[in-house]
DNA sequence: TCCGGTTGTCAACGCGTGATGACATATGCA
DNA sequence: TGCATATGTCATCACGCGTTGACAACCGGA
């Protein structure tokens, strides 16, 4: 990040490509609100009224962030028999705002927003229908929302102390409890 | 709402508490940012300068708020037995924005916003001790941790999409695995 | 009755936001 | 080389926000 100031080739599409990765990690970390257009220009080392251009306004940018991050959703890589554990070490020990939760993420930071939870509504069916299709089993749809529904709880639930400040053993405790609970919606 | 305009006593008490009410239920509904002075004011039919003399500046009024509402959580009202029902169907067949749910709401939609969230990791504490001590029990805070997250995260999820989608027979599975994870949490 | 303080209103300020249109500069083709 | 267009920048607008200080209305005690 900075780099990008000196000798950045004028090429529409890479920049194009460069605010759309910007504006996801900004709406991963912040609320639709608080995510600024000044802000992910500066990111990308760019002005501001470009994103306008390229994007339209910013919720049609913020619609392109969830189009672009609904494709390659990382919930559904790796092996379903490890999910559980997966997900339970990536909550407790990882760190906040990465991993593997990006499209979580940016639902939980949004949904409290009326002009984010509108355009998310209509994407949100995007999301969890190939999910609860990868889960399968019988009330797929269900258990799919339980599933983002505890992953994104516990995910506020950390934000809000910043990381779980717990002792080695708790941390054992809440990771094992989530990786049978998980686990268990998972096999239905 | 509304009817509070004519012949309001003049009586500074009862304002302010007035103004307290209001902002709590907007703080519940929408984000820290998106609740306007002239918002809360309107709901209390009061001009938005009063609520700076009285609490100073908003981040003090929403302090004030978790103060409020932290007192006498009603999480902790009822029988321990019939938690995990009870909260079920209150997340299932519930109206969002209701219920006895208020200072996960406002943890929930606060947590995204930094002014807001250093507000709350302070007063955080003051909410999950003494619910650790109601749980109980072996690694109470962990469960209680656990508890808060997973109700925050399917309130979440039901918000996105305005109230869950499902016929009767799924809401049922939610509503009967919600049952038990959460009186399991209890439980220990 | 008049006066002092409490309670509430009003207009305005400074700030930051998203968006716009005019302008500058690099690129690629003839 | 020279021009047309794509690419990016800049100054600026209108708007909404939280906050402030001056003003108005009301009440209670002398």
């Amino acid at each position: 990040m900075g780099f990008e100031l000196c000798s950045r080739p004028r090429n529409a599409a890479a920049t194009r490509a460069a605010i759309l990765d910007a504006a996801s990690r900004r709406f991963m970390a912040e609320t639709y609100e608080q995510v600024g257009m000044r802000d992910v220009a500066g990111d990308v080392g760019v002005d501001a009224a470009l994103i306008s251009r390229y994007f339209g306004s910013k919720e049609d940018l913020f619609l392109a962030v969830l189009d672009n991050c609904g494709k390659g959703s990382d919930l559904m890589d790796g092996d379903r028999a490890d999910f559980g554990r997966r997900m339970a070490h990536e909550l407790v020990y990882g760190e906040p705002n990465e991993g593997k939760m990006g499209w979580l993420l940016i639902m939980l930071r949004s949904a409290s927003s009326p002009k984010a939870a509108a355009i998310l509504k209509l994407s949100s069916n995007n999301f969890h229908a190939p999910f609860a299709e990868w889960v399968g089993g019988r009330n797929a749809l269900v258990r799919a929302r339980l599933l983002t529904g505890v992953l994104m709880g516990l995910g506020v639930s950390r934000d809000i102390s910043g990381g779980f400040d717990f002792d080695a053993e708790e941390c054992e405790t809440m990771c094992a409890w989530l990786a049978d609970t998980l686990q268990g919606l998972i096999d239905g």
